[in-house]
DNA sequence: CCCCAGGTCGTCA
DNA sequence: TGACGACATGGG
C-alpha cells in the first residue's frame, strides 16, 4: 500500500474488501455523510476528511502521507488482513451469505470517548435517530470547523460537555437518557485517567468500568469494545443476534449468556466482526429502513 | 393510537 | 439470578 500525493489529495490503491458506502452505513459510525459526486465527507478524530473511491483508487482529499500514516491507516483498519480474517469467519453458509454481502466492511477504530456517548445514546433507539442526536450533539456543543462547502463540528469532548445541564440535553432529543450522559460526562471529566487507563485493562475490566456508568450495560459496553478498542472478539448481544441465532441458525432459547458462549464457539477471536457483518446482512434483508 | 427502535434500570419474586 | 414494566422521543 503505497499512497501516492497528487497535489493536496492522497490517493492509494482500492485495499481488499473495502468499501465506504458500507463502512459508513452499517450502524458503527453515524458522523459521515455522503455527497453528490458520491465522496463521502465527516469528522473524526477531531479532524475533517473528505475521500471518495474511484474505480480502484481511494482518495484522501487534503490529506498528507504522515496524516495517513499516523491517523487514517489504523481508522479504517488498513492494517488489518481481512483476506486472512475473512477466511477465518466463512465456517457456515448463513456466515458465508453474510460475508459475501458486507464484502466492504471494515470495523473503524473510532474515538473512545465518541464510542461511549454514541452508544449510551443508541440504547432503545433507532439507527436514523441516533444519527440525528449525535448531530445536534455536535452541533450544539463541539468545535466548528468550516470549510469549503459547510461548517462541521467536531464531536463534544468530555470538557466542552462537563456545563451543560440535563434539561439541554433533553432539549436536543436525548429523552430519559439526557441523565445518563450527564453521569458520563462527570465520571470522565471527573478522572483525567479513564479513558486513558481503560485502554490498558483486559477486555473484562475494562467492559466492567465501563459498565460502572449509569446507562452502560454489556450490550453497550460490548459496542464501545468492539468499534474503540478493537476488541474484535467481543459479540454485542443484541435483539439482531438474537434474531440471527433464533431464525437463522435456527437455535431456540437464546439469553444473553448463551448468544456468548456460542458466539464464541463459532467465530472465537473475531465473533464481534462475524456479528457485524450478520447485523449488515440481516438488517438489509429483512428490513426496509435505513 | 399502537408499535418499535444496536437496552438498561429498578423492583419484586 | 430471572422476569417484567417503565422509560423519552419520533417515525411508520
Amino acid at each position: 500500500m503505497k499512497p501516492i500525493q497528487i497535489k493536496n489529495d492522497l490517493h492509494i490503491a482500492l485495499p481488499d474488501y473495502f468499501d465506504l458506502e458500507q463502512i459508513f452505513t452499517c450502524g458503527q459510525n453515524f458522523r459521515f455523510d455522503r455527497k453528490n459526486d458520491g465522496s463521502y465527507c465527516g469528522v473524526a478524530l477531531g479532524q475533517v476528511l473528505r475521500l471518495k473511491q474511484q474505480d480502484n483508487t481511494l482518495i484522501l482529499y487534503d490529506t498528507d502521507e504522515k496524516a495517513f500514516e499516523e491517523i487514517w491507516m489504523s481508522y479504517f483498519a488498513l492494517d488489518i488482513d481481512y483476506g486472512t480474517l475473512r477466511k477465518q469467519l466463512d465456517t457456515d453458509p448463513p456466515m458465508r451469505r453474510a460475508l459475501a454481502y458486507g464484502y466492504g466492511i471494515r470495523i473503524l477504530k473510532q474515538d473512545l470517548w465518541e464510542m461511549i456517548v454514541t452508544f449510551l445514546i443508541s440504547q432503545n433507539n433507532n439507527i436514523p435517530r441516533i444519527k440525528k442526536i449525535v448531530t445536534a450533539l455536535c452541533t450544539a456543543f463541539g468545535s466548528p470547523i468550516v470549510t469549503e462547502q459547510e461548517i462541521l463540528y467536531t464531536f463534544p469532548t468530555p470538557r466542552q460537555l462537563a456545563f451543560v445541564t440535563e434539561i439541554e440535553f433533553q432539549s436536543i432529543g436525548l429523552g430519559y437518557r439526557a441523565s445518563y450522559l450527564t453521569d458520563a460526562v462527570r465520571t470522565v471529566s471527573g478522572d483525567d485517567l479513564f479513558l486513558q487507563q481503560l485502554v490498558s485493562l483486559t477486555t473484562c475490566e475494562a467492559r466492567e468500568k465501563l459498565m460502572r456508568i449509569k446507562g452502560i450495560g454489556g450490550k453497550v459496553a460490548d459496542c464501545i469494545l468492539l468499534f474503540a478498542m478493537a476488541r474484535y472478539e467481543v459479540c454485542p448481544h443484541d435483539v439482531w443476534v438474537k434474531r440471527i441465532f433464533e431464525n437463522t441458525y435456527g437455535i431456540t432459547g437464546i439469553t444473553e449468556k448463551k448468544g456468548y458462549a456460542l458466539a464464541e464457539e463459532k467465530w472465537g477471536e473475531y465473533a464481534g466482526i462475524a456479528q457485524q457483518f450478520l447485523f449488515h446482512y440481516e438488517r438489509h434483508r429483512t428490513d426496509t429502513n435505513g
